[in-house]
RNA sequence: GGCGGUGUGGCCGAGUGGCUAGGCAAGGGACUGCAAAUCCCUGCACCCCGGUUCAAUUCCGGGCGCCGCCUCCA
């Protein structure tokens, strides 16, 4: 089987084969930074970061550019409110964004450029552009004529005559046509502007994606994917400028992720019903939201609650608490510990998930075909649990040989890393040690009194134990601890 | 109004023309000083109405509900 993916513009699963052999060329659309990052962001970038993860682990190299957008009317509108430069204010949300990407395990893009740094790429297309006939100045704007354009609404599917017809602002009288749209904005008295040959200004919304992408993708590239909220109009805007200025295709295949909503209405600030990543972070562990962005498929709505995060912890906790198990399985038969996947944030290939041949080869096959079938993360996480019963029966059952369980430890860590979530690569970073010989004694002097029966005084260490957020469990061969999360 | 999507057991969430994923929660059992973790067992789901078929949750037609987009939006 090969990859398929589902392409907006054809409204249809394709195969999907890289133009150049081996080697993706992806965009996504970034964050306009003009307020911190909410679960929508979170979500957009965890389901590009788990399909790059996917192209790597099915053999291929991934070029991903995602872009950052900091210069916009918001921006402007929220540097304005708190008496600060927009240069202020798209610095701190940029650093809140990257902060929060880091936190969910989201691996940095290859590239993350800034509009403000094209400026000069922007205003070069802009000017192609004019040249071609495809754009019009008015005053010190500049607009697209989407008449010009041939096949307007392609990938939103509507046709110029419907946009109109569903109208709900009233068209500005220097367009030539309502959906015309600006590539360049005359700069009002004392705003962030930048000299152009048509006066100082600012770049419109949708010039900077066209500009940024080709610049560092090529022309035509393979994937561009962003919200599906950026269908119409700034994907079919990009798809425009693009096509005019260079009189060829521009992406080939177009991804676009579902919402996270609340009360099954998409979350957005206008709502007000969007919640902060921040905020998240400092109520669930990291890997538990992480495994509800990734437990959806990344077309399809997640409704977000906090008992859906409380179930998605649920599910994390057995899917660390196995591979803690199995670790501790195999040291104590004296087995090799498979090593953890790749640290998160590496940029290395996600996992190695090759197929048949390998050991655990048959959980590799299917892991590999669920996510073959457009990043079906779902059934790839059922393949993740039925590996973990099948390997908690070998741990349960003496008999079974410390080879084929480490076979299974050693296909989960490749696989959960391919979706970001092996447990392996989350506990490093605060496995600090320094609790250890403190947990350790404690747990000594609760051994001493379990052994003189003394359950009173164990079961206090046990909760205070717990209060810290340190779980222990009695094993036959000794009391074992971890932290809570 | 136009376009797109979607409707599965208490909740989340795949999928399939008959052999009916997975998770969380729930109940029972094993193990445990008690727990925790783990294992075993249990619950007979597919919006409605027609049609095709030996057989439809799955295909076709119609209807209804919900969501999104229609120049703020991940």
């Amino acid at each position: 089987m090969s990859l398929a993916l589902y392409n907006t513009l054809t409204r249809r699963k394709e195969p999907f084969e890289p133009i150049e052999p081996g080697h993706v060329r992806m965009y996504v659309c970034g964050p306009t930074v003009y307020d911190e990052p909410h679960l929508g962001h979170a979500r957009a970038a965890i389901a590009f970061d788990v399909i790059r993860r996917t192209l790597e682990a099915l053999g291929m190299r991934v070029t991903y550019v995602r872009n950052v957008t900091d210069v916009d009317d918001k921006i402007i509108a929220r540097a304005a409110e708190g008496g600060r430069s927009p240069w202020e204010v798209a610095e701190e949300n940029t650093r809140a964004y990257d902060d929060a990407m880091r936190a969910l395990g989201v691996r940095p893009p290859t590239l993350a450029p800034r509009a403000t740094g094209h400026i000069s790429d922007m205003l070069r297309l802009i000017g192609v552009l004019v040249e071609r006939g495809f754009a019009y100045t008015a005053g010190g704007d500049v607009y697209f004529s989407v008449e010009r354009s041939g096949g307007y609404g392609r990938l939103s599917n509507r046709t110029l005559e419907e946009m109109r017809a569903g109208e709900r602002v009233e068209p500005d009288a220097r367009k030539r046509h309502p959906m015309d749209f600006a590539l360049w904005k005359a700069a009002k008295p004392g705003e962030l502007s930048w000299p152009s040959e048509w006066g100082e200004g600012r770049p419109g919304w949708h010039i900077e994606c066209s500009a940024m992408s080709m610049k560092y993708l090529g022309e035509t590239f393979d994937i561009h994917g962003g919200g599906l909220d950026l269908i119409f109009p700034h994907h079919e805007n990009e798809v425009a400028q693009s096509t005019g200025a260079t009189g060829s295709g521009f992406a080939r295949f177009w991804l676009h992720n579902g919402f996270v909503t609340v009360n099954r209405e998409k979350m957005a600030k206008s709502l007000k019903n969007f919640v902060t990543v921040r905020e998240m972070l400092g109520a669930w562990p990291a890997p538990a939201l992480r495994y509800l962005l990734v437990s959806a498929h990344y077309r399809s709505p997640i409704d977000f609650s906090p008992e859906a995060v409380e179930d998605a912890a649920g599910a994390w906790r057995r899917l660390a608490g196995f591979a803690r198990n199995a670790g501790a399985a195999l040291a104590s038969a004296g087995a090799a510990v498979p090593g953890a996947a790749p640290a998160l944030g590496a940029l290395l290939p996600g996992a190695r998930i090759g197929t048949s041949g390998t050991e655990g080869g048959e959980w590799r096959e299917r892991f590999a075909a669920a996510l073959e079938d457009d990043v079906g993360c779902p059934e790839a996480i059922a393949v993740l649990f039925d590996l973990v019963a099948s390997a908690n029966r070998m741990i349960e059952r003496a008999e079974s040989r410390a080879s084929e369980l480490a076979a299974a430890l050693g296909a989960f860590r490749d696989l959960a890393a391919v979706l970001g979530l092996d447990p392996g690569a989350w506990d490093a970073p605060r496995r600090g040690g320094s609790l250890a010989p403190a947990v350790e004694l404690l747990l000594r002097v609760r051994e001493e009194a379990r052994a003189a029966r003394d359950f009173a005084r164990a079961d206090e260490i046990r909760s205070a134990l717990a209060d810290s957020g340190i779980v222990v469990e009695d094993r036959p061969g000794g009391p074992r601890w971890y932290l809570a999360g």
